[in-house]
DNA sequence: CATGAATGAGGGTTCATTCAT
DNA sequence: AATGAATGAACCCTCATTCAT
């Protein structure tokens, strides 16, 4: 363990290994000695980056949310398609390909809204709520609100569902009748 | 009447009153004491009828999924509508008054799924979801069930972002919505 | 073990086995275990009674000056003496017989006046001086409280002293010098 | 110069720069870490120049006596005024002017006498007593020892007082009386 | 020489649980 | 049946101390 040490560049490395413990086992649930243990360092210096344990988890809420957003506005730069149905496709893809990340999330928003004093989480939370509607209006290009809540809908309550039965409906699954209910939009000029 | 009844009875009071601060607050966050203090009881009283923490939480859980599913059950039985829009104007009538309830379920529903020891209510939960299944099947009378699974996503999702940002997107405004996708699934005699 | 419990008896009895532990070894240099031990309970039952270390010595101030006083105002009425040489020699008699007693008050005094948020019993230990100043002086029927003043320092200063080198000054020694001189005060007139 | 001289040069810098904080806060509530960053340097530096906590500690009283004796014989040789008042005068304005030192010296002997292994340490309070009592024999010309404590005591007794309540009394009133006692003292001719 | 990152024992405190009453 | 006093392991956090740089 080097003795100089870049202390942001090394906060940022303990928080991206302390997402899943803290995600999967839970806030109240996890210690910070089983923290330590899982990063393999002692609680000291846990403490020497960080105040609390509730500091840990409130820069993590940050750092787990912009990272996201950042990646999926590189995403959504990156990948327009060119029919609806292959943006679709692509979208769903790349949320198959996180969805470890989804059950994450949504883990850390059920903490964040259960425990106290996480105001200024819960409002990050709700901003980026908002970000992934943008991110959708401009992947799918369908500017209806409303129906974006719902495609997130699908896609949290699918992450849900996978946590209970991993094999209850996949996201490829929902993608698919997702696609044609689309395309059936689509070929009605349904406007939404 | 032999005592056991009262012994069951009361146990069944207990767990009722613990439903909120168990699914709100979080198994791991709450104490055996501020049980007992919500309850208006002693600790002592708590392990007189539960042996464990653990206990409360796992009767806890059947308790709460066999209720639900025995008023779901009623309310199919109770309330067919005559057309598609109508019922899923019902679907979505009884979900909404039941909302506070389908947040305390998924509060519970990640408690058991991080919590170690909890194989045998993760499979009620399993069961649960597919008898979810099973009651929109009747009350819907549509068939296709990763259709129906989608339902229950968009359900699902509603409710965690509902629990992110109260005001986000109702589940009256998602009725109205996936009322007018039903209805042109219907007006295209799609098969699902 | 009792399970039945004058509660406030039970607080005081644990507070009067505290006070040897907490004066000598200091506030800070004591812990809750070493307390738990000496009194041979478990922190737990510390904490049943007490809601935190603070909280005890605070309550040790309030109980240790009030038993004091008490203890000291007793004394003043029952034993006034017939001559003031008498009255002198019984004054230093009873704080004889309590030094132990004034060594813990010392202590006491000093971890008050160096913590932090003690100003309550800052204020407890400046009203028990005046109060001592009042048993003195009735007492001895010295009425100048800035003598009495010197009287104590005469008291408090020799248990100083004592604590640095148990046979440097006695107490009886300090009396004896205290008597001639307040003799000479009276054989000449002298008005304080 | 070989090297060494700075290094303990700096040690002394340390230690006077520690007295305040050590002596006001007390040995076990004060941290290396809080007396690193009043003296502006790192644990590491503390480190370098002692090997302990308890080392600064005891090389910390070593430096306060000897420096106070050294003050106090060198105060007693240059200022020995014409008459025992001018006399008790002067000492009581030299010490009225070391107030806050002897503030200080009284939370030491109380961490002192309460901590473990400082053996060594207690004796040479107990010697730097012998020396108060040999300076203020040379001072006063009073060579009666008993009484010279007794005037020791007035001193520390006071400077207990005055921690609790400023105001109680001060030092210069103490020495009015003081100058008063010693007059009817040598206009009795009284033998001490 | 000086720094501050790292350690893990030990600090105050809370917890699930037991059991005398 | 019901209480709450008692326990001690485990919690979060701080500490004196070490040592690579």
């Amino acid at each position: 363990m080097p003795k100089i040490v870049n202390h942001e560049k090394y906060k940022i490395e303990i928080l991206s290994k302390c997402v899943d413990i803290l995600a999967r086992r839970g806030y109240s649930a996890v210690s910070m000695r089983e923290i330590a243990t899982e990063l393999d360092v002692s609680t000291g210096t846990l403490y020497h980056y960080f105040a609390t344990k509730e500091d840990i988890f409130k820069e993590l809420v940050k750092f787990v949310l912009s990272k996201d957003i950042e990646e999926l506005q590189l995403y959504s730069k990156g990948n327009p398609g060119q029919t609806l149905e292959l943006r679709v496709e692509s979208l769903f893809q790349m949320i198959q390909a996180r969805e470890s990340y989804f059950q994450n999330l949504l883990y850390i928003i059920c903490d964040v809204s259960r425990l106290k004093n996480h105001e200024e989480e819960k409002t990050l939370i709700t901003d980026a709520m908002k970000e992934y509607v943008n991110i959708i209006t401009k992947h799918l290009g369908v500017t209806n609100p409303n129906l974006n809540r719902i495609l997130i809908s699908v896609i949290l309550g699918t992450v849900v569902q996978r946590i209970v039965d991993g094999d209850s409906i996949s996201l490829s699954d929902t993608s698919e009748i997702i696609k044609d209910f689309m395309s059936l939009i689509l070929s009605n000029s349904f406007t939404f």
